[in-house]
DNA sequence: TAGGAATGGTCTATAAAGTAATCACTGACT
DNA sequence: AGTCAGTGATTACTTTATAGACCATTCCTA
């Protein structure tokens, strides 16, 4: 794992994962399609379905959001159009950043 | 892998996966963190931040979403105590929901 | 309420993610 | 301009997730 396990998660973090996990069940029950279904649609395994729902930490995020997608749980509250314009847009901006980041050191700024 | 890779991702989620990881590049960057002292933060490697921020599938959702914490980008555009909020509103309502789908086939909205 | 599909959990083999070390290259400062 | 930290990429190795089959249980539905 990417994690050795001692070092935890954040709180935001595991709710997030959480979060994703419940709305994926939610829209999936809602829309009366089976883990097994769902399963199959995304290309992954009913056990992994059952651990994207729970929210584990460890789940391929493509896995994730492929589930996420099928079901219709919008991901950054945009639609495919929007996501793609922030992609592109976002792209643009990190390009007029500089590529290597100076170790200033100390000034965390994490103030905001 | 979770995906065989002949089963491609959908457009939706491999752009949500990208704008992710560049946005938490253009945080970090914009923060003036080294990608190896975020690394470090998050408890994951440097190799892995660079396989995130460019947006690979693979990577766990633990790690990608830690890092996306620690530099800032919010997850379902919500802050902390939203996130939690949204938790155990979905908790909630997941618990109203029939625990297991009858195969009433055929209906399937892939559309969105 | 009985039948059966759906779920949840466990186990093993395997594929893949993750790490760490290394090297070349880019680019930001003195 | 020269220096060196940061980055990107590749390698080999370790750890872990994932698939797939299985069994027990839940709880829809006829």
């Amino acid at each position: 794992m990417a994690k050795p396990d001692n070092r935890p998660y954040s709180r935001y973090s595991r709710d997030a994962a959480q979060l994703l996990g419940r709305l994926i069940r939610r829209s999936r029950i809602e829309q009366g399609l089976t883990a097994e279904a769902l399963a199959e649609r995304a290309g992954i395994s009913r056990g992994l379905v059952q651990r994207i729902e729970r929210g584990e930490m460890g789940c391929a995020i493509g896995a994730v959001f492929e589930a996420a997608a099928i079901v219709g749980v919008p991901l950054f509250e945009a639609s495919p159009a929007e996501l793609a314009s922030r992609v592109a847009e976002t792209e643009y901006t990190l390009r007029l950043l500089p590529r290597s980041v100076r170790t200033s050191d100390k000034d965390v700024k994490d103030d905001f």
